[in-house]
DNA sequence: AAACGTTTGAGCAATATTGCACAAATTCTG
DNA sequence: CAGAATTTGTGCAATATTGCTCAAACGTTT
C-alpha cells in the first residue's frame, strides 16, 4: 500500500464536506458532482478531488458522487461510524458550553462526564451531568473507555490536567487557549485559541490600512 | 517596498511568540533568541525568523532580540496597540461563555454590546452587558465605531445576522460552528468551528488504526 | 452503436511554505 | 585588538500543497 501523507487541511475539509452533504442528503439529493461540492463549501473543485484520492475512488466518472455513500465513506474516514465517549476537564464558562453545544453531539461525541477541582463548582449540574473532581477521572476513563478528553482549565491548570489525562491513558486532547502543552509523543493534541483568530482579522484591518501593498493570504 | 504575501500561518505564529514573549517579559526576561521562542513555542528557530522577516529587522546579530521591544513590534503588526470595540451576535451558552472569556479582554478586545433576537434573552445581564435587540445594532456600531463582529447564533441563523452586520458597516467577522457565510469581497471572515478540531482527533485515532502505513502531518 | 456531453481520477506544472546553511554583525575574552 | 563564540537575516534547496489539463469512463441521444 502507498504511503501517504494526508494535510490535516484535508482531514478539515473531509469533516466540511460531509456536513455539506448530510444537508444535501435531507434535501432528497442522491448525486452530487466536485463542482457542486466546491461550490457548496468554497474550494475549488480539483482540491475536491484530490482530497477524496488520498483515501480511494468514491465517484463514477461522467456522474458524479452518490451522496448517501460519499456521506458514508467520509465518516468511516474520520472514524465517525461510532460515537465517542469524551470527558471534559473545566467546569467553568466555556466548559459549559461546550456541554450544551449540539454540533458534538450530532457527530457522535458523547460527553460522558465533567470534571472540576474547584469545590464550588462540584456536584454542580452541567445538562445531566453532575460535575465530579478529578480524583474520578480514573474510574470514568475505565468505565467508559474514554480515549478523548477536552480541557477548558484556566492556562496555568493545562498542562497539569494534560498530564493527569494521559497518565489515565487518554490518547487525543483539544485544548483551549494560548497554552502550549507538553505530551509523550503517541497523544494528539490539537488546539483551539480564539484570541488568535480575532488577531488574524485585526491583523487584516490594522497592518493592511498601514501597507495597502501588502498582500495576503486567506483561508483558514 | 517589496510587495509580500503574508501566510496566516505567520500571523498566527505571531501571535503565539507574542504571548510567549509576555511571559518571558513578566519573568524579567530583557533579551531572546530565535532559538529560545522556538523551544517556548514547539516552532523551528529558522521559522521565527522567516516569520520576522516578513516585517523588518527586529533583531541584533550575536545577540536577540529585545524583549520588551519585540513585543512592541508584534503587536504593532498584529493592529493590537490599541483596543478594539467588538460586538457579539448570539446570546446563547457560547456567546456567554465568550463575554466572560479574559483572553479576549487581555488582547486589548472590549465587548461592548451582546445582541440577541429572543424576548427571553434580551434584557438579560452577561457579565455586565444587559443583552439589546439586534435593532440596536447599527446604534452601538456607530456609537463605538465597531469594525469586528462575533457571531454565535445557530448554524440556519448566521447568514442572515452576518448580511445585518454587513449592511452596518461590520468589516471582520468571527463565526463559530460549520456555516459558509457569503459576504463581501471587503469583509474579512474567519471560522471556528469545534467540530472539525475534535474530528482530527478521531482522525488519527481511528483511521490511523486501519491503516497504518499512513503518515499524518501534524501541525494546526 | 456511434457521437456527444459530463465528470472523475491522476499526472504534471505552478505556488507556497518550510528548512538549511552561511555570511554578516555583534559581544566576549585574553 | 585579534580571534572565538553567538545569533540574526537571507538566498537557495527541499517539501508540501494547490491548480491545471486531459484521457478514461459513464450516460444520453439519435
Amino acid at each position: 500500500m502507498k504511503v501517504l501523507r494526508v494535510p490535516e487541511a484535508t482531514v478539515s475539509r473531509l469533516s466540511i464536506y460531509s456536513r455539506f452533504l448530510e444537508r444535501l442528503d435531507k434535501n432528497g439529493v442522491t448525486t452530487v458532482s466536485s463542482n457542486e461540492i466546491a461550490k457548496g463549501v468554497g474550494v475549488s473543485p480539483a482540491q475536491v478531488r484530490k482530497d477524496l484520492a488520498y483515501f480511494g475512488e468514491f465517484g463514477t466518472r461522467g456522474v458524479g458522487y452518490n451522496v448517501k455513500d460519499l456521506i458514508h465513506y467520509i465518516l468511516k474516514i474520520l472514524g465517525l461510524t461510532r460515537s465517542w465517549p469524551v470527558i471534559l476537564v473545566g467546569a467553568g464558562n466555556l466548559g459549559t458550553a461546550l456541554c450544551a453545544y449540539r454540533g458534538f453531539r450530532d457527530r457522535g461525541f458523547n460527553i460522558v462526564a465533567v470534571f472540576d477541582n474547584d469545590l464550588l463548582k462540584i456536584g454542580k449540574r452541567i445538562q445531566d451531568l453532575e460535575v465530579l473532581p478529578v480524583e474520578r477521572v480514573p474510574e470514568v476513563v475505565a468505565e467508559y473507555g474514554v480515549r478523548i478528553g477536552i480541557i477548558t482549565v484556566p492556562q496555568s491548570g493545562t498542562q497539569g490536567v494534560a498530564d493527569l489525562l494521559v497518565k489515565n491513558g487518554i490518547e487525543a486532547l483539544l485544548t483551549f487557549g494560548p497554552a502550549v502543552v507538553q505530551v509523550p509523543e503517541h497523544v494528539i493534541v490539537r488546539n483551539v485559541d480564539l484570541s488568535i483568530k480575532l488577531e488574524i482579522l485585526t491583523f487584516n484591518l490594522a497592518f493592511r490600512e498601514l501597507h495597502p501593498s501588502y498582500l495576503f493570504e486567506p483561508k483558514g
